[in-house]
DNA sequence: ACCTGAACACCGTTCAAGT
DNA sequence: ACCTGAACACCGTTCAAGT
């Protein structure tokens, strides 16, 4: 995996685009870590100071990354129609597309999120609150808290995981949480202990639909 | 503030709670980035390598500085009746807790919680959220929501604070963000120029209350 | 048990220079 | 415009040694 890979074809200069794509492969393969402005340059097959002529700095690299995957999620997940249909699509896009770059997760709870594909999933958050009869500041509230919602749960998703690299399948995460919650102390925890079974299920699909309901749920009492 | 501070007194052996004390004035003055194994023992007047006689490694002091922050919402924040107005009271002083030390907050979002005060604090919400009528299953589920939410919207507000250190007043954040979103293209972004004000109000006390009640709205519904 | 000296294998970033 | 050589000021961690 330390390998460097050029792109095919004769020597040309790089783009910004190589160095995004080299940082996402290290990411996924090594954890969050293993994207050094240095390891970017080897795995690019030049030195580290070369990459300074893609990007200002590693923090610029960081949002180019963001942006890259918000894009990927808007590209698909197109509207449907009914809004609560579309919004559970949309959430569930984001949560695929994050999740399937841990490494990548938690820049997006480390800077603030002002791009323009982050706009553009403002953008549409707002149009589909709009269509569920939410007026302006009651839409403005609600994609917020969607966003935090999302990303929230992705983040401690992804948190729970200890290794570095692609997630393990989902059932056996869940497995593997159920075994460690067999030892808390149930003279101490009562309640966390009865109900270590479905805590096992906190970073699967099924909580992730079902917290979204419950927002999506509330909004029905705010129609204007 | 890079001078060192040693504990009045004469001279004797270092604790733990030394390490995370240096630790928390370090992050609090420069950032997260300030808290680093040789800065920690440059306020503690050791040599790094004496810090590994406390803490086996870095993930352990941040580890422990978790459970010290969540020790403190745990201490904090006594049950008083209604189990609305008990999760609204507990909920707003976690975030005053952590959004106290905003360096520390992506801890919260990086790694396994686990700890004695993880498990207290989940307790309690398990606790309130029975009170609220909500069975096993329920309560379980709604815990885990009410955790995403509060870490979620903590996060993205510390997030959105460029600069290091202690957090300007709310309404000088609220300010700020309203002038950045002054730059939104209408033509492109229309619901979101037209947005803006309550968007600047994203990071605040308001909206904070604002989504927490959605959620506890949303469990209305689900008394067994 | 608690701490130091010295070292190893890393970082991000910058400056000057080359083509 | 694009890249290299060399350096600066850092990291976390470990090993051996001292008291």
């Amino acid at each position: 995996m330390t390998e460097a890979r050029r792109r095919p074809g004769p020597k040309r200069a790089l783009t910004q685009d190589d160095v995004l794509d080299a940082a996402l492969r290290l990411m996924d393969a090594d954890g969050p870590v293993a994207a050094s402005i240095r390891r970017i340059a080897g795995e690019l097959g030049v030195t580290p100071n070369a990459v300074y002529t893609y990007f200002a700095d590693k923090a610029a690299i960081e949002q180019a990354l963001v942006e890259r995957l918000l894009g990927e999620v808007n590209a698909a997940a197109p509207a449907t129609g009914g809004w609560r249909a579309d919004l559970e699509l949309l959430a569930v896009e984001i949560r695929a597309r994050l999740v399937a770059h841990p490494g990548a997760v938690p820049l997006f709870l480390s800077g603030a999120m002002n791009g323009p594909q982050a706009l553009l999933l403002g953008e549409r958050l707002l149009d589909r609150l709009s269509a569920a009869g939410l007026d302006r500041a009651a839409g403005a509230r609600g994609a917020y808290l969607i966003m935090v919602y999302v990303l929230g749960a992705i983040a401690l998703e992804v948190a729970d995981q200890p290794h570095a690299g692609v997630l393990p399948p989902e059932a056996e995460r869940i497995a593997a949480r159920a075994a460690a919650w067999g030892e808390v102390p149930a003279d101490r925890f009562p309640r966390t202990a009865a109900a270590t079974d479905v805590m096992a299920t906190w970073i699967g699909t099924d909580q992730y639909l079902w917290g979204l309901r419950r927002l999506l749920d509330s909004f029905a009492g705010l129609r204007s």
